[in-house]
DNA sequence: TTAATTCATTCATATATTCAAATATTATTA
DNA sequence: TAATAATATTTGAATATATGAATGAATTAA
């Protein structure tokens, strides 16, 4: 889990509003299908799935309650994921102004010549 | 760019593996395409266009230095993305036995009758 | 002006994702 | 054992994404 490749597929995993919304909700607590169903406005099955896409990716787990099955969040990472996803961003990152050397030696805002 | 739903889409464009690598590199400091030629090992026109994309969500800007066209990285909450892409995670997360109720009034652990 | 450099755009094709609909599975209850 | 409740799987159609190939600016150098 470690590797930048693993974690570039969480991401890609994570990238969905809904799978957002069920993350997010599981990172309250743990949580039956019906519960998320009475807060998410889609179908059944297709809650299941995304549960579904999310337990393969090793991002969340299960275990079963009676009938129920009560989902929990399983991976550190998408627990860091969700806090900035929470987290305000009021400005944009100050210019490049003060930057690095670019290939051929240039400074950014000098000239070549 | 703070509404959850923005960063979604935000993390939908950062969730591939090349453009992960163009932001890690910016994250470096300014680079020209042709920087990004020399360390990626896919075609200019591949990564022009992943660029674009990146550029069009607001992710990345440039400015132009002769015939170079110098990148930056653009978005704070990228930048705390890239922070948690590159951290270690060694352990997953505790188990869900201490947590909260269940739609029906269960506990997790606690069998239904 | 011509040629070279640097980067972007368009197009075509292969592949993947999303979601709804129908159906199946599993455990509990009657 | 049959019925019900809770959830999963499969299938298929629509849409989106990824990438290579070809081409197109724009700028600069000769």
């Amino acid at each position: 889990m470690n590797e930048l490749k693993g974690k570039v597929e969480i991401l890609r995993i994570v990238a969905h509003p809904v799978r957002v919304a069920i993350l997010d909700e599981l990172s309250k607590g743990v949580k039956c299908v019906s519960d998320l169903e009475d807060f998410l406005e889609i179908s059944q099955p297709n809650i299941s799935q995304h549960l579904g896409l999310l337990r393969r990716a090793g991002i969340i787990d299960y275990f079963i309650d009676g009938r129920l099955r009560c989902y929990f969040l399983k991976n550190p990472f998408v627990l860091d994921l969700l806090e900035i996803l929470r987290k305000e961003y009021d400005r944009e990152l100050p210019g490049p102004e003060c930057c690095p050397v670019t290939k051929k030696g240039t400074y950014p805002g000098e000239r070549r010549r």
